[in-house]
RNA sequence: GCGCCUGUAGCUCAACUGGAUAGAGUAUCGGGCUUCGAACCCGAGGGUUGCAGGUUCGAGUCCUGCCAGGCGCGCCA
């Protein structure tokens, strides 16, 4: 409909321009909007202000100059011409009656549009370290991404959906360790003190246990040489050193075999069961390990200095990231030989590229913001252009209970879980809670607030229109009546009362709304969306009867809440959100 | 100190990416169920869009400088 005002605009404008005999080197876009206020029609376009300058008339004049050039359509009632110079357009009754038999063909395909293209995007989220559980601090980029792929999938892109596993480096060691710690003091002649710095949560204890279930026979540590490293001096970190690197030489193999590899496993199901009950799924698990393995990591490293973008200093190897907008140069390889997360990064995201996507999409959290420029520089470095990457950021979630704020840490095991979340304030508000805001905003979560007034939260307000519609079809069946869609589409131009119309206007816009939040990569439109469609149903449920004697009106309006609700059902779906019959 | 994000009604947030009188929820006050679900609806009050300049037909939105908050600035990940 948009489209089709746009297009009649531009050639009324061309019109007017050459009747007028003006030339302009390049005609400006042509711009139609809804209309925020109900008196200014349907859609506005701003295009004669915009062309007041060139054409150098008053935009008034020139306006009333394009609406004389405009030819008639169908679907347009009248234009007029407001305020500085706007052309305001009122549609038709007739036009907007046409989205419901539309809506009944499409049904679960309404909204959905090709404006993607197919383009392949490769959408990485989520990818927290597997060193513990999805606590809260996770929980939105979760529920962003995972809105954003079926965004996206509903506006034609082809999406791929990855988590990004940090299943190497020294944090894993300090996870294996931190097992090993709870494994031997379950054997209770070590009586040992746990390191400040290792990972605290229940968790690991209990994987400690299966364990120890399965094997109390592994080779023992000196735990003299134990005691003296934990209760010593030396700086926390050193002492995680030095236990990481006596537990590799008293386990040998089972170090790796036993506690790292069921460490990493457990904790991985855990993420990916916590994951999946919250509605979040993944086509890849990308495991950084494999990069390590495969080579990838010391082929790039070796690219990169074939290139002269990596020197050596300090027995390190540094990437010359300064040269490509960076504030400093970042190692690459460390002293002791091991290679840094960033040069992980570096061949996870060349090889995001040779996987042929055409369009690559990362969602991070706030803090990595200036890790941004180091990425950007290497893929550039290593021949790829990194404006085919896009680096959302996601700002922090900051839980407070009343006034309280929470700190989230998963080292010292001071968190809440998305899994206690979920169970207080139920799977549906708290996705809902996640995208209700815009990714920018730093979003607080008062516990409180959602658990003790959660019958406020709009989720429930946007369910109970979907319900309470279902209700009104029981309503008739207990009533003897039955829905006659074909009598109801034949009678739609009875609905002339201001709340359905409004309500038809509401649906219509639907497409235009995934389109937008899509392209702008902001699931917050859907939600905010469904809340004015659902109020506007709420407003036409209390203005007007649905089951009156009239049959003719009461089949059209039988037809468009069976529309509004298909709408309902739809966006809630791509939220993640269940649409209730009752509630 | 430098960089990124944010600052809008008492509180939590929108504002279609530069458009018309800045809108919702919540809280407060007032009204609406013998009628399809009152988890609802209707109305009222509530604003110098952090401050000061600038850009233009037009600024909450863009630019500059301040002020305040969050987050970063490791041979951690």
């Amino acid at each position: 409909m948009k489209e089709l005002l746009q297009s009649h605009l531009k050639s009324a404008v061309e019109t007017y321009l050459s009747q007028q005999d003006i030339a302009i080197d390049k005609l400006p876009a042509i711009e139609v909007d809804h209309a925020k206020d109900a008196r200014h029609g349907d859609f506005a376009s701003n295009i004669a202000m915009v062309l007041a300058k060139p054409v150098s008339k008053p935009p008034r004049d020139i306006a009333a100059g394009i609406i004389d050039c405009l030819s008639q359509i169908a679907i347009l009632d009248k234009c007029e011409i407001a305020g500085p110079g706007f052309i305001n357009f009122f549609l038709s009754k007739d036009a907007y009656y046409q989205v419901i038999p539309e809506i009944f063909n499409s049904s679960e395909n309404y909204g959905r549009s090709n404006e993607g293209g197919s383009t392949k995007v490769l959408l990485e989220f989520v990818s927290s370290n597997p060193t513990g559980p999805i606590h809260i601090g996770h929980g939105r980029g979760a529920a962003y991404g995972s809105v954003l792929a079926k965004l996206l999938a509903a506006s034609g892109y082809d999406v791929t959906r990855e988590y990004y596993v940090n299943d190497y480096g020294r944090q894993m060691d300090i996870l294996s360790i931190s097992v090993w710690l709870r494994y031997l003091d379950m054997q209770d002649e070590h009586d040992l003190p746990f390191p400040q710095n290792a990972y605290h949560g229940q968790y690991i204890r209990d994987i400690a246990a299966t364990i120890y279930k399965d094997k109390n026979d592994l080779p023992q540590p000196d735990t003299g040489e134990l005691h003296a490293i934990i209760n010593g001096h030396a700086e926390e970190d050193k002492k995680l050193d030095e236990i990481i690197s006596l537990a590799k030489t008293t386990l040998g193999d089972n170090y790796h075999k036993v506690f790292f590899s069921h460490a990493l496993e457990d904790i991985l199901a855990g993420i990916k069961k916590d994951l999946a009950e919250f509605g979040v799924e993944f086509d890849n698990w990308f495991s950084e390990r494999s990069l390590i393995t495969r080579q990838k990591v010391a082929d790039c490293i070796a690219a990169l200095k074939a290139s002269g973008d990596i020197y050596e200093k300090d027995q390190a190897k540094w990437f010359r990231s300064t040269s490509y907008g960076d504030e400093k140069d970042r190692v690459v390889v460390r002293k002791n030989g091991q290679t840094t997360y960033f040069a992980s990064d570096i061949a996870y995201h060349v090889d995001k590229y040779n996987r042929g996507f055409d369009e690559i999409i990362n969602i991070w959290g706030a803090d990595h913001h200036g890790y941004i420029s180091r990425v950007r520089g290497a893929l550039k470095a290593s021949g790829k252009d990194p404006d085919q990457l896009k680096i959302l950021l996601v700002q922090f979630a900051t839980l407070y209970i009343g006034e309280e704020k929470l700190q989230m840490s998963t080292r010292s095991g001071d968190y809440v879980t998305l899994e206690q979340l979920r169970e207080e304030v139920g799977n549906n508000a708290t996705r809902f809670f996640y995208v209700m805001r815009k990714a920018e905003q730093h979003l607080d979560f008062d516990l409180e607030l959602a658990k003790s007034e959660s019958n406020a939260n709009p989720v429930y307000y946007i369910q109970y229109a979907h319900a309470r519609i279902c209700s009104v079809f029981k309503q008739m069946q207990e009533r003897g009546m039955a829905f006659n869609k074909d009598m109801g589409l034949d009678s739609l131009s009875l609905l002339v009362e201001e709340t359905e119309l409004a309500l038809v206007k509401a649906i219509t816009r639907y497409p235009e709304i995934i389109a937008q939040a899509a392209r702008n990569h902001e699931p917050h439109q859907l939600s905010f969306f469904l809340r004015e469609l659902a109020n506007d149903f709420h407003g036409y449920y209390n203005s007007c009867q649905f089951l009156v004697e009239d049959e003719r009106l009461c089949q059209a309006r039988l037809c468009l809440i069976s529309a509004t609700r298909q709408v309902i059902k739809n966006g809630l779906d791509i939220l993640g959100v269940t649409a209730p019959e009752e509630m």
